[in-house]
DNA sequence: GCATTATTGAACGGTCGCGTTTAACTGAAC
DNA sequence: GTTCAGTTAAACGCGACCGTTCAATAATGC
């Protein structure tokens, strides 16, 4: 009758379902809550009763509308992979030498990988992967793979532009990527103190090893055979 | 009044306990089964119950030998460690063009890495460091920063020999696992399927990169300003 | 208004598992 | 043998917490 047609009851797909709608503000209230919980102290240790209550909601509000405990997860998880798509730019360094772009890019992502949160959220995925093999897999595509990728074209750009030579791009980018974090990243997930002057060190290091490989004025460079 | 002097009730610490001892056998028998059953399921998944069972020993003489399941789940640990301690020789290879040699390194810390208890092990020390930050510290003396000691040495060595030219033995050890271990190691931890020829692939790249920057051939070497 | 669905608070069933207790037994030291 | 202490089996107290149920109330579509 009105605009649009009447919807009819055939077309169930479409049809607005009837009744009071689920609280949308509600929802990402408690994904938001469940993520905090779960990151910091892990998923055993977090009581969904409690997670309720600090996003000011009802238990069986959280039943209602992920049905499981793991399903909360699940949800928390993707939730923070998403906030994760956006954290790649690596475009604002252009200009300037090639060392000391590299040596910004390397900074740039080992401050990105470093954060507390970040480790902590990867202990926790870590950890709930044995269980669920997809949240690993949903982790890897929404952060390391996608890094990799973007890194990877900006490696095969600088190339293009007679910048680097590097063969192998995604090869070359695990690998600057690795030295930058060298153990840093091995120490921050077992507790110890990473001083910034060893973070230093070793991303000025990765950056000297890498354009020994791989820079224009090497002389036995890699992939020369 | 015996020979050797009466046991006088003053010289409390070198006396010998009265009384039954603690057995022994079982308590490693319990440290094993626990070591398996934390590592493998997890701190909070596992049961002491089950421990007890599986070791063929009653409850109470798990809580009688320990006292806590933290204290438990820390003697695993140490236990575990005290195993990881061994297996570090790197001797195997002394002859040979340095380039082999370092492939043949690669791949053995590589493999030695990778191996699904170690993922798995790593996975739990994570997750448990953050409620006993000893833990990881334990860890991390045991395993990666005694590697570290061992393979900087062996670089140090080499380049006493005349083999390579490396100034920063240690940041070298780093990069050089670093790039070995690449993407692989994170992929493994998020559970996702990493075929050999890519190991191999990180390893022979590793090398290139390495022996470019650090190789007796290289014009442009690492740390010649 | 009426039907439908969400939200809430409270309470409950049920499971799991830590840590303790008790009483009987076993082994070592004197 | 006597004494002291570890080992065992069974049972229990107890707390935590998941997931459900129920009755009452609120929001939305018709």
């Amino acid at each position: 009758m009105s605009i649009g047609g009447s919807p009819s009851p055939e077309k169930k797909s479409l049809r607005r379902k009837a009744g009071r709608p689920l609280d949308a503000v509600k929802r990402v209230a408690i994904v938001e809550t469940a993520a905090h919980h779960f990151f910091h102290n892990g998923y055993a240790a977090t009581a969904i009763e409690q997670v309720a209550a600090d996003a000011g909601v009802s238990k069986v509000t959280i039943y209602n509308q992920f049905g499981d405990k793991r399903a909360l997860f699940t949800a928390a998880v993707e939730n923070e992979c998403e906030k994760m798509r956006g954290h790649f730019s690596l475009e604002g360094t252009a200009k300037g030498p090639i060392r000391a772009r590299m040596v910004d890019i390397g900074q740039a992502i080992y401050a990105f990988l470093s954060r507390p949160e970040m480790i902590q959220f990867e202990r926790r995925i870590a950890a709930e992967t044995e269980v669920d093999p997809a949240i690993g897999a949903a982790f890897l595509e929404a952060g390391p793979w996608r890094m990799k990728q973007a890194f990877g074209a900006w490696l095969a750009r600088a190339t293009e532009a007679g910048e680097l030579a590097v063969a192998d791009p995604m090869l070359a980018a695990e690998q600057f990527v690795s030295m930058c974090k060298g153990m840093g990243d091995l120490e921050r997930r077992f507790g110890a103190h990473v001083t910034a002057d060893e973070s230093d060190r070793r991303i000025v290091g990765a950056v000297d090893v890498f354009l020994a490989a791989y820079g224009m004025s090497a002389q036995n460079r890699v992939g020369d055979r």
